[in-house]
DNA sequence: GATCCGACCCTTTTT
DNA sequence: GGGTCGGATC
């Protein structure tokens, strides 16, 4: 037990009082991560067996990261802890106890698309405006209700609810709830609230369910306490019940999830349930420098509502965090990619030390472009996830129809998918059939001739049959085997590998990318039901933060909510700017405004080392270009902490840094000594090669040694050497009028002659 | 029923 | 700037 002799005494209290209900307060990197791994470790060396220990995270890369920790401490027996999200883990038992809520143990999964999908057929069903009932609004209301676990039936019945509808114009919500409720229950599918929500149903309902699992967690931790919510808490409270050994590790400061319902009173109401609740606070920050903790501080007492807590550090005092002003959001990138490089250079940096936070995902696109221009290799966390593609939802929905033929999120999805002249009126006319004979669609479709005639029946029952066969197959063959077979049979590969444009190729790509998930997943020696039941259970509540494969040397670029829980050496802020950061939705409460303070805590805390805080006077919106005001949350950092602004260049472009000839701004100094070598290279293939007028890049996966290639810079080349896979893809090129180049792929603009 | 094109909305944040 | 939807046309 010497990890014992590793830890501050406070966090030794948080590891070794196993016993009885805990709360630890943990200031931001303050080592909370570490006292729960060393918390479950300490258990399991003292004789609990891991498979009693249930560990709730926020991410499924904060249980896969905190599993892999627990085993460096105690061994292979780490994988046998419950360790989760929230989600993952109740949807596995859910699967188990499902036919005790009338689901089939194979039931789908609904992410938010499909969810707010299906509402939209709902509203133009009942024939509503579709201006007024948006999916979005309408999704939240119903995720805002069951959050809160409120039923549709106790929805519909509570006046307050209805004369708020009314009052918002929206008297039919109530009615949209219990529709899309009733159309998720015959389909077998629950959205992301209903796994919770659920649970909650589960526990209440079947006392003999809840009494197993009571006894089987008798040890439970929740992380991120700050973020749950009302259904989630009370999951937690009557999963503890009985033993008492719940232990919740959060932190007021960094609650930035209460639009999802998250609920800070948890946190409060914790206090009120357990009366002999031990309390720990970890105030000591061993993850940043003295400046950027105290900026810090001085951010979140701005805030009135918060628990007392002194976070301090011991560490340096490191550097004042630093302003660039720039003038658009594209010179915000460049600067911003100007001055990774140069720190790069002067610190002898990765690029992995580096991480670009924004507000929202669209402001990623003006930093790409300058991070791309000056190849610095960059990763997305987030944004439009694998799984969000049309082409990949596309053969999902064929896995899961085969699967459950009752999901009819994936039936519309894939009814006339590829083409087979099943337009919108027969899918119309057999919703409408269904529900009038008041059975399921697939019933319909299996006597379709009762219903359509002709061409199109002809068709229907060819789709039947195919997805009758599917099944079969998914039966006696693994998940890869299967989803294979059923790319193939569905039309769907042919269809994109006949499509010769980029996108299409690019389609291809991920589809194979998406067969090649499923082989890993098969082929993994670790699980156990190899089905592809099993794999689409899984797949779901996977997001873009936990497939981070990529482990290539490159600038992270998330949005701060993905940041929360990581650190970097240099962290830049970006888009610190009225009406972005606040967001112009978050300015009308004193709640709200708290919250995206809050938010801007997390992101100036998750830097070690040094922190740039970056905005622009106007940036793109719509296509238009707008006029911003620097951030209110820059002013209100005790200006102490703050360098004084260089008069010179600070809003230069880099391409003006790079040709000013004289660069007597200290700024640039370096990063001209730098670049001049390049920039003379630039101006030499500039006066003896211009790019073809119809230059477009090729798609370089099929790229071989010997192909020639022309680059919009270095002009035409042949290839002499490809290295390595995937995202690390490079090619060694040697070109006529510049020589050896290795470039890599994912970034380089390359045609193939 | 499929395809093409213009109008229209949009941006918070995520399990 | 980009994705979706509905109307016009084949």
């Amino acid at each position: 037990m010497e990890y014992l002799e590793l830890l501050n005494p406070q966090q030794k209290e948080g590891v070794i009082n196993t016993e009885g209900p805990t709360m630890i307060i943990a200031g931001a990197g303050s080592g909370k991560t570490r006292v729960l791994t060393y918390r479950i470790a300490h258990l399991i060396n003292n004789g609990v067996d891991p498979f009693n220990i249930l560990s709730l995270t926020f991410t499924n890369k904060a249980a896969k990261e905190m599993r892999s920790r627990v085993e460096s401490v105690v061994g292979t027996e780490a994988r046998n802890l419950w360790m989760g999200t929230f989600h993952s883990v109740f949807a596995k038992i859910l699967r188990v106890e499902s036919d005790k809520l009338g689901y089939p143990n194979n039931f789908t999964i609904l992410d938010a698309d499909d969810s707010k999908s299906l509402i939209k057929t709902i509203v133009k069903e009942m024939q509503l405006d579709d201006k007024l009932y948006k999916p979005n609004v309408v999704f939240n209301r119903i995720s805002g209700a069951k959050n809160r676990l409120i039923s549709w039936q106790e929805y519909n019945s509570n006046p307050t609810f209805r004369s708020d509808d009314e009052s918002n114009m929206k008297p039919k919500l109530g009615e949209i709830y219990k529709t899309y409720s009733q159309r998720c229950f015959k389909s077998g599918a629950m959205d992301f609230d209903d796994l919770l929500f659920n649970t909650n149903v589960l526990f209440r309902d079947h006392l003999d369910v809840l009494n197993k699992y009571q006894h089987r967690f008798r040890y439970v931790m929740v992380d991120e306490f700050q973020d749950t919510n009302i259904s989630q808490y009370l999951i937690t409270k009557k999963l503890s019940s009985v033993n008492q050994n719940i232990c919740i590790v959060g932190d007021d400061a960094q609650s930035i999830y209460a639009f999802r319902g998250a609920d800070i009173t948890n946190i409060l109401n914790f206090e009120k349930d357990y009366p002999d609740l031990r309390i720990i606070k970890l105030e000591q920050n061993y993850r940043s420098t003295q400046n950027i903790v105290n900026a810090a501080n001085s951010i979140i007492t701005h805030n009135k509502k918060q628990l007392r807590k002194d976070v301090w550090t011991d560490n340096e005092e490191g550097s004042l965090i630093d302003l660039l002003k720039a003038s658009t959001d594209n010179e915000e990138g460049k600067l911003v990619a100007s001055s990774i490089f140069e720190e790069k250079m002067q610190n002898q940096m990765l690029n992995n030390d580096f991480a670009i936070l924004y507000r929202t995902n669209s402001q990623s696109r003006a930093v790409e472009e300058a991070l791309r221009r000056i190849n610095i290799p960059y990763k997305i966390v987030g944004g439009l996830s694998f799984y969000q593609r049309k082409e990949i939802k596309d053969l999902l929905a064929y896995l899961r129809f085969s699967i459950n033929h009752h999901d009819e999120t994936s039936f519309r999805r894939i009814i006339n998918l590829p083409k087979r002249g099943i337009g919108s009126t027969s899918v119309d006319k057999i919703v409408i059939a269904a529900n009038e004979n008041n059975i399921s669609n697939w019933d319909v479709l299996n006597n379709i001739g009762s219903f359509i005639s002709g061409r199109t029946a002809n068709a229907v029952m060819d789709f039947v049959d195919k997805i009758k066969h599917f099944k079969v197959e998914i039966e006696q063959k693994d998940a890869y085997e299967a989803a294979k077979f059923i790319a193939n049979g569905s039309g769907l590969l042919k269809e994109l590998y006949e499509d010769k444009t980029i996108e299409g190729l690019s389609r291809y790509e991920n589809v194979q990318e998406l067969l090649n998930a499923i082989k890993e997943f098969a082929d993994n020696p670790e699980v156990g039901d190899k089905s592809l039941g099993a794999f689409l259970q899984e797949i779901t509540l996977l997001t873009g933060v936990d497939n981070d494969k990529d482990d290539q040397d490159s600038v992270t670029l998330m949005t701060i909510h993905m940041a929360k829980g990581l650190e970097f050496k240099y962290v830049y802020i970006v888009g610190m700017e009225e009406n972005l950061f606040p967001s112009q939705m978050m300015l009308s409460s004193r709640t709200d405004l708290e919250e995206e303070r809050r938010l801007f805590y997390v992101a100036v805390t998750r830097a070690e080392k040094k922190l740039f805080l970056s905005h622009a006077s106007s940036r793109y919106r719509y296509g238009r270009l707008e006029n911003y005001e620097p951030s209110r949350f820059i002013d209100e950092i005790d200006p102490s902490f703050i360098k004084k602004s260089r008069k010179s260049n600070i809003s230069t472009p880099m391409e003006s840094v790079l040709t000013s000839s004289e660069s007597n701004n200290g700024y640039a100094q370096n990063l001209v000594r730098g670049l001049k070598k390049q920039q003379q290279q630039n101006k030499a293939i500039k006066s003896n090669y211009t790019p073809s007028s119809d230059f477009t890049p090729s798609d370089t996966s099929s790229l071989e040694e010997g192909m020639k290639v022309e680059h919009p810079k270095f002009g035409f080349g042949k290839v002499v050497l490809i290295e390595e896979k995937g995202a690390n893809r490079k090619a060694k090129v040697n070109f006529d009028s510049f020589g050896e180049k290795t470039l890599l792929l994912s970034f380089a603009k390359l045609k193939i002659h």
